[in-house]
DNA sequence: GTATAACCGGAACAAATGTTCGTGTCAAAT
DNA sequence: ATTTGACACGAACATTTGTTCCGGTTATAC
């Protein structure tokens, strides 16, 4: 599952469009972009694409693309309101985006993350580091958790068959990146499931257990509607 | 030239749409968001607001929109970084439970209540009183909320078409009660939906809309895993 | 009253846009 | 040689989505 050159193509050209104008483009405008001449192979290509975790899409709508970029963290930002006495809260580190699709660079630098966000201290297990990440996607929607929902992770390295983890996948270098997904180990091999009714998300990723490492478990989940 | 209410609705919606999508609304949808019938309506007061200079409108091209803001510089600017330190929390009144399936009745005296949970400010809107209740059934699993979760209302008199709310059933006495449920309006008539695979949460609750009360309109879930 | 302008609704329409399907190419694996 | 899977094409198709037109309503001014 590598990255084409024509690939890496549509995604510049849609990050540069959506910077210029405002607003994604069709499918029709990315294919004129990048010389491909059938609406068919715009398609296909994105659905790679999302596969691979760089964008998300909503089907049977115009411009339904959205790039997944390391750098979206919006919605975070909010006047603190100091509170009287001891908080029942925790500040727990804020790593940015996961696509529950696939990867998103792990932080190289867990120390250096600067942004927090405040959480319930009812929300966490008592014991454990914890970190929180802001989801991208709709892979997980059938384990209630969709795009934009904010996921507590509790750090551990290993996990129960069927919770909902944050997997690194280390090997191999194509799909190198962080994912939000079930955890499976049969017999010697680790799958890893969406959980999603959309078929593209269908298909398990199966490695062997020296290709991932286990960063943590789901134990909160915060959603905001507006 | 001065901008009407229904103006400044849409200008927000747009922007809180563009902000959560990525994209842009069509007429369509801006227009259900706020209860404009016809498309030519929106369409005029998209030409208003944008001879008023709000928004530029790309023609002939699907959600060719795209709001005048200073904050449109996306990616450019250092965010806020909240420390730990200061708590980004607000303490809101726990309520108890509320039927996602069927009423439960209404704490008599809100007053009386003691427990507040710790919620972090992120998942709540600037403004406005809100309260939490923790979710009792499975009939919003289709909303990604299910039993056991804490909701984060706003108190509010009136919500959207669609919006998950907590409304007070008033009459009939047999039904008295709160309840969690997707709330529409349709000539002169209310409209409760739960959102469940389960057909025995199929048919929609109806009232006459004196016969409920709307409390509040669902802002935010917390999630816990065991 | 009547006129006028701003605003609204509904429906028909046309253009834009995503989806599907049958077919074809090519390289790697069997 | 055959099979398989990733990738590509093009055309028919279905939906989405913006536009237009024509008739209402409401408030204000004359």
């Amino acid at each position: 599952m590598k990255l084409r050159p024509r690939q890496q193509q549509m995604l510049d050209f849609i990050r540069r469009y959506q910077r210029e104008r405002g607003y994604p483009p069709t499918l029709r405008e990315i294919g004129a972009a990048v010389g491909i001449s059938s609406t068919s192979v715009v398609n296909y290509n994105l659905e790679r694409l999302e596969a691979m975790g760089f964008l998300i899409r909503n089907r049977e709508t115009s411009r339904g693309l959205r790039l997944i970029e390391p750098e979206d963290m919006d919605g975070l930002e909010s006047e603190p309101v100091v509170f009287g006495g001891e908080a029942a809260v925790r500040a727990v580190p804020f790593y940015g985006a996961i696509a529950a699709g696939l990867p998103i660079p792990v932080p190289e630098d867990p120390m250096a993350v600067a942004e927090t966000v405040m959480v319930p201290e009812m929300l966490l297990s008592r014991s454990g580091e914890a970190f929180a990440l802001r989801v991208r996607g709709h892979s997980m929607v059938d384990a209630l958790v969709d795009d934009g929902d904010i996921v507590l992770v509790r750090s551990q390295p290993r996990v129960e068959n069927g919770e909902m983890a944050v997997v690194e996948i280390l090997e191999p270098p194509e799909q190198a990146g962080a994912t939000l997904k079930r955890f499976y180990e049969h017999d010697g091999s680790i799958e890893l499931r969406a959980a999603s009714p959309d078929p593209a998300y269908k298909t398990p990723f199966v490695f062997r257990p020296d290709q991932v490492r286990v960063h943590g478990k789901v134990v909160g989940v915060l959603r905001r509607y507006d």
